[in-house]
DNA sequence: TTGAAAGCGCTAACAG
DNA sequence: CTGTTAGCGCTTTCAA
């Protein structure tokens, strides 16, 4: 069997108290016993159980993070930087993905698992809309990324800004405007309303220029590069609008997508349409996709550290951080 | 402070030991008494400490599951698909990242919190790679999927039939050959080795037909739709190989890349160029993909379904299953 | 600086 | 069927 502090305490010929002082590093502890501890600890490989440790001591170490899905680079990204500030902190992390009302249903018990880590992160989730009352079912800290919270501490990109900048950029050209946005009513409690904003902020670029968006030229759909990719095909096949033709799409994603119907239909980008996207993910550059970068990573050790802080106890008023995006001009506006 | 067992016991008016067999579904109780503690339950809004629980009866109702990485589509596919049979079982998930060796550091101890799940599912990943001595630090149940090991339970498709598969019928084609694949070298810890057996696969058709591909063919690069687009780009631009060329990609990512490239020369699919991916994720089928299928959301729940058994303790022989791909015949190859 | 002992919140014999 | 009690493995007073 596994060995418990007991045995560590019989081996090294002290009192199980000594050995848990020199597990959590504390100082009154004879420099001799120390070392005769940890000799204890080295030769059974002794590691302590995380769970009595925490029922005892109310503290674990861990922090839980919850997604709304696992398939976008922007989470590979958020989580390294999140992942580095709480390493070097020693905190371990673990991911709930949420992404349907059952799987929710789980975490609206205040003794579920992921809230007994000693804080949370809800990335891209308004945990306001998640829970009934509008607030997570813990004490621990909470900290929200990628979305706005009344109630929490978060961290989140200027979407509004963002889609300016877009739509800002976009209107220096001639031709017809599109916008290409996800649909966020099918299950709105997952979502956090960041394409709503970066849309809003389009569509004020044009109010500043005096200029309106039809509802026609603004299409709604499913998150998914395919769909973005039917639907430019579609758009350029149907001659319904005029070249050039200039789209806002409000995530890299769905600019690909477009990009690729572009393409296919052997029209020149950056020339015939220019195409503008929301991220700035890894590939972006490579493919000449002129886009709003947000700071991913650093909005992850943002996030971490804010979050490190409130578990340590400090007391300040909510925080909200605001991060300024970028607009990147590459080639698929006739940038570089 | 939350509720306890006892306030729960003296509120109903019975001992913790009936509060406990009601909260573990154990027969024995009477259904008067039961009421009691139901309704005590529910009028202090009691849960019970999961960690106080699993300290006494070694049970945590929780699967840990290790994958390499966050950002693929195959992975949301696959957690679906785990996350159906395990909640029907009444069991939670956590996920945990694994990619660097700082990461895996924190796994190496027995006592880390994910071990002290009731099981551990290993993703895209093989534990004798990842740690020394080859077996997982712990005594829990372990299932690997999307890969083959050799100590525990896996489940996985054939990954050398589906690059058989694919061989075989790109050879029906004429003009040249060429396989985008992955380097799976930088960290092989972290990686399963199924690209190279899709190679492998892929070359023996081309055995079988007498037929050799040259080393100048083959090309090896970082896993990324970007990375593909760029090569294939190159590839055409320089008139190395001439027209018609049928393209391997190990994966649909690759292959969507190689096919935007394509596009971009105003190449046609399916006639100048033939692609055939890997995997058949959502939007394959849409951009008319040829491809080799993976049952992805089934190895998922037959994972699931093993493991619950392992861990209810039924033993029987190390288990590998292995599924058979299916080709997806589409526009990519001049298919419907 | 240390050991003894009382919990943390729960489960699982054991006796009745 | 139920109450009592001894742990699970650790932390944290409290004295000494």
């Amino acid at each position: 069997m596994k060995p418990s502090i007991k045995d560590i305490a019989k081996l090294a010929g002290v009192s199980v108290g000594t050995v848990s002082r020199v597990l959590n590093n504390n100082p009154s502890v004879r420099p001799e016993n120390r070392m005769k501890v940890l000799k204890a600890i080295a030769q059974l490989g002794y590691r302590p159980n995380p769970f009595a440790r925490s029922l005892a001591s109310k503290k674990t170490y861990m922090v839980s993070i919850f997604l709304p899905m696992l398939n976008s680079e922007f989470y590979s990204y958020l989580f390294e930087g999140i992942d580095n500030v709480l390493s070097d902190a020693w905190y371990d992390s673990s991911i709930y993905p949420l992404f349907s009302k059952r799987r929710l249903m789980n975490y609206t018990n205040p003794n579920a698992f992921p809230y007994q880590s000693d804080g949370i992160m809800f990335v891209s989730l308004i945990p306001e809309k998640l829970f009934e009352g509008g607030h997570v079912p813990t004490r621990k800290p909470v900290v929200v990324i990628d979305a706005r919270s009344e109630i929490y501490d978060s961290i989140y990109v200027d979407n509004i800004f963002g889609g300016y900048l877009a739509g800002k950029h976009l209107l220096e050209k001639k031709g017809n405007f599109i916008l290409i946005t996800v649909s966020e009513k099918a299950s709105p409690e997952f979502t956090s309303g960041v394409f709503v904003q970066r849309r809003i902020g389009f569509k004020k670029a044009f109010d500043e220029a005096g200029l309106e968006l039809p509802q026609d030229n603004i299409f709604e759909i499913n998150h998914s590069f395919a769909e973005a990719f039917i639907l430019t095909r579609r758009i350029l096949k149907s001659k319904q609008f005029s070249l050039p033709l200039n789209i806002f799409a409000v995530s890299d994603i769905l600019a690909m997508g477009a990009l690729e119907a572009v393409l296919e239909r052997g029209l020149i980008p950056g020339k015939d349409v220019n195409i503008v996207g929301f991220d700035d993910l890894r590939w972006s550059k490579k493919l000449g996709l002129t886009t709003v970068r947000q700071p991913i990573m650093q909005m992850g050790k943002k996030a971490a550290n804010l979050l490190l802080k409130r578990i340590a106890g400090e007391s300040f008023p909510r925080r909200e951080i605001r991060f300024k995006p970028k607009l990147m001009i590459r080639r698929s506006t006739g940038g570089g």
